[in-house]
DNA sequence: AAACAGGCCTAAA
DNA sequence: TTTAGGCCTGTT
């Protein structure tokens, strides 16, 4: 099925910048997930999946024209080359649940471990649900401190006592106010989760490498909200561009 | 061997 | 409100 032109859709730098965790090189210009195939062929991206076309153009956010809010990132000129850059880079609109434990599970870990343990925990299928979570044995993930705050989040979830569903249709402050309750979610992880999982647009999550990159490029007196409402894409070109330069 | 890796929690000022 | 130390585990 074809899905997008690869201008717009860089599928290499969208699933290498670090935004998810199950999408791995299949070959050249090929990526594979669990029951999913994407690849790019002439300047052309396709998918190949027993899931409608519809859904992979909301999953990749087709709709969304990120050229028209790149104007206003150039508040700041370092974001003139982040932003030159990271361009083909389309923030994911993934699943809430999986996002959410993926990035608590991130936390002090490399992405290799974190994909390791990420595929440990779905066993070669889907991504397990709250329920199935809490039926399973840990263990063998080895995540170590985190598998309290995995089973506590699933919990919250399979009660009902957070529906993430729900987080979506709401503000960004309320969703993070409700995120920042979870044992295991700090800052961080809430910005994660909710520009990952529940596509608030302006979530802005620093990390350490944010951190340095925003302290060596911009000024001192930063503020994400200057960025506008997709503040969390202007991260996402930053991070990526940082890392991507590092030389290590 | 010791330090660190895409944080978070708790205790203490 | 900010800061230090500990936490599981795997890798350098």
């Amino acid at each position: 099925m074809y899905l997008a032109d690869a201008k717009i859709l860089n599928i290499e730098k969208t699933f290498e910048c670090g935004q998810c965790f199950r999408w791995n090189a299949g070959g050249k210009g090929i990526y594979r997930t669990y029951n999913a195939e994407v690849y790019e062929e002439n300047g052309k991206v396709y998918v190949e999946s027993d899931k409608p076309l519809s859904f992979w153009e909301d999953y990749f956010d087709l709709d969304e024209d990120y050229g028209a809010h790149e104007k206003e990132f150039f508040v700041y000129p370092y974001m003139k080359e982040c932003t030159e850059f990271g361009r083909g880079i389309r923030i994911l609109r993934q699943d809430p649940f999986e996002a959410l434990i993926s990035f608590i599970i991130s936390q002090c870990n490399n992405i290799p471990r974190i994909k390791g343990i990420v595929e440990t925990l779905c066993e070669g299928g889907p991504f397990p649900t709250a329920e199935e979570i809490l039926n399973k044995d840990l263990t063998p993930l080895h995540a170590g401190y985190r598998v309290p705050y995995i089973m506590n989040a699933a919990g919250e979830v399979a009660d009902g006592s957070l529906n993430l569903d729900k987080l979506k249709t709401c503000s960004y402050e309320e969703a993070k106010r409700r995120l920042l309750v979870i044992q295991g979610v700090g800052e961080k992880v809430a910005n994660c989760a909710i520009l990952y999982g529940l596509h608030h647009m302006e979530a802005f999550p620093i990390d350490v490498w944010m951190k340095r990159a925003l302290k060596e490029n911009f000024p001192e007196d930063f503020d994400a909200k200057k960025l506008g409402p997709f503040a969390g894409l202007a991260q996402q070109y930053i991070f990526y561009y940082a890392r991507q330069t590092a030389d290590d």
